[in-house]
DNA sequence: GATGAATGAGCCTTCATTCAT
DNA sequence: TATGAATGAAGGCTCATTCAT
């Protein structure tokens, strides 16, 4: 039950634009892999983005300390994101992969029984949760402080919680046509309760600061609850 | 196992300021309640704010946009608050005493079993949410919009949770007691589970645009993920 | 070469509103004089706008300070006095009364030579300085203030320049007739040459934060300064 | 006894900025003096400020009125000061070298008797209060409007007026150890006086509206008071 | 006479956005 | 590519002023 995490998929990467990949190629030509300080402009600010997002909030955050996080200037972050919100889309498609996606190949690409995958599926989620803390933030944030805005920025929340919805769905059907899980309980009810779970989880791990005892407790108390909660 | 749920605890009870006292008396004595428009100024600056920092997060309300709503100019709202912050601190106060004080009170002035009490808990955070979706949207937005913002909210925020774990925590040692809840675990780390369970059941239910159904189907799971939690 | 003070002088008469007469009649016929604390609301409000003015400047006091050191609240202010501007113009009649015009009167109903008038030209002045400290920085903030505003206050604070070059050019001219004074200098120039002293001390004591020992110092080089300067 | 002054180091000389520099460069080569369209932004700005602020007061001057003076936004304004009062800093900065710093270099840096140097310290005084009336009015105002407000305005004020003294001080030690002024008065109590008689002075010319006539009278008379002073 | 409540204009400040270089 | 400079639209907050009671 020792699952193997490939730490390189655990990093983001984004499609990279087409004005980007002629630097890339030069650089992978010259043989040198992508250190920290070797990123693109472009994910450089991304990366910083996501951290000040994470900290600050999306609202709280200016341009100017995202450039000045990333070692730019504003002037840079214009050049290669539209505006504000879309630097922000980028943020939350890099966690998309980051967190979800992972999780999902992982899942998907091992076989086992469903307690396993759901198993996994915790021990990933967490995994990332403790890698990128500032993304769980972000997500968070974003999710609570855009109800009522940027339709484009809510379709993203929204697609990546579909995917975590998805992925809990294709579990549980699994276990109840193993019988390793209860039939008794609808599908839907059952995810939407562990996705409130893992929400919970996350949130309240956030406020306590992303204290690590905290996190090991939840990730703990988190699979035995949704192995009651499946299993019963 | 049915609960009477005297509405009128649900609702703010903030200290009344003598001269709408006196016009209470006076109204009561012709039978006449106090309808909405009846409220003192600063009540429905609040319940207007709390609406609007819902809706859009405390730092996209504008208190321009909050005075309209309550029917007045921001003047008003600085002759009553001494600034945003102090605003943001009063629908706080407000949320605190409608959400966790009414639970608390009515759980605690009950007898009954350490299930029955877990119950009414669900219960009434439940009905608190559907009556005052506001509220909860609040609590969230602000509980992640605060981590590096003033200090005084972060207090306030942290309050409403140290009032949730405490009656949980009474609760679940009530019942190990009782024999009812199982000794296996320690109760801190139940609380920390049901909070966790809590919050991401608010979560969800906010994000789904607070729909109805989606409540009835996470209250039910709610109290049965509590049961399943504490019994075994 | 002792000067009586005549202590009652030094106070404000001002114009008493015809509203404020009966009340004033009133209070005289019970044989009571007005102590501090029986000033009339009116005055009560001119002497804390004096002290509040003096100590932050005209821009940087509210009505509302005013009206609170003046143990009432704004709109008391309003009833008694048209506008901010109106109670300014009403402060600088009082401080018209209270320097130049006690000293005019006190220096003319005094025989004796221009020499002694001189010299009790300056004591009085200091004497004023130094019993209201608060009506000189009112004078120098306003002088410095309004250059660019209202008429009427400017006319005011110019009307007490007026008074001051008046009477020091009777004292000067008489000097000249006496022979106590040389007859070298164009008298208009000695006056603005005094003028300016007086001022200059004024301010430097004011800058001083009102120190007493700077006070004395002044008071002195300024008597000696004086009398070089127009005997020479 | 008749001094040249060379008008250039009456000019602020600010740090310029390395962009400037070059561009400087460049126009010298070219012949061209820089005229007042030249000016750096920053420069405009303040100039623009200490105008201002000389003909409304601080308070009283918003920084839209100063930027657009200026010929340039709000905006612009804060993209080169923090804020309004670092930006009344900075006007006051160069207003202690136009004034008492040139001052002190031309008096230091020329021989003679002290009376020269006493002479001298008036003519230039004078002649910056002449060349720089707005500087004076600033000085005048902001002295007047700080005692209760920024530690660190009131600084700069009490900065120059240390410098005055400390040159004066110079002045009139040397004259008494020359013989040329009376040893009879303490030096500190002379330079008071001498202080006094140049702040009243600017004060009465500034209320005149700065007369140039009024100017040339209290010019005389100054250094006619001055040497009185020192030599009786 | 005096108060509390409310208004609205105005100011300082921030920040996303644009643009010439 | 990236920067510095500048803009302009808000937003928080203050305060003189008004008014009903």
């Amino acid at each position: 039950m020792s699952y193997s995490l490939p730490p390189s998929k655990l990093d983001a990467i984004r499609p990279v634009p087409a004005r980007l990949q002629r630097a890339n190629a030069r650089a992978a030509s010259v043989g040198k892999t992508f250190t920290e300080s070797e990123l693109s402009t472009a994910d450089k600010i991304i990366k910083a983005a996501a951290e000040f997002f994470a900290s600050h909030g999306y609202v709280n955050s200016t341009l100017d300390d995202v450039a000045a996080l990333a070692g730019f200037t504003k002037g840079a972050v214009y050049y290669h994101f539209k505006d504000k919100e879309s630097l922000l889309l980028e943020v939350l498609k890099c966690i998309e992969v980051r967190s979800i996606d992972t999780t999902a190949a992982a899942v998907r690409e091992r076989s086992g029984s469903a307690t396993d995958h759901l198993e996994l599926f915790v021990r990933y989620q967490t995994r990332w949760a403790a890698q990128h803390p500032r993304d769980l933030a972000v997500l968070m944030l974003v999710s609570a402080e855009t109800p009522h805005t940027s339709e484009a920025v809510r379709a993203q929340v929204r697609e990546i919680y579909r995917k975590l919805g998805l992925l809990l769905e294709e579990i549980i059907e699994a276990g109840k046509r193993s019988g390793e899980f209860s039939k008794r309980q609808i599908t839907g009810d059952i995810v939407l309760y562990l996705q409130a779970v893992h929400d919970g989880n996350m949130m309240l791990w956030y406020r306590s600061g992303t204290d690590p005892e905290i996190g090991r407790r939840l990730g703990k108390a988190t699979i035995s609850g949704f192995l009651k909660t499946v299993k019963d």
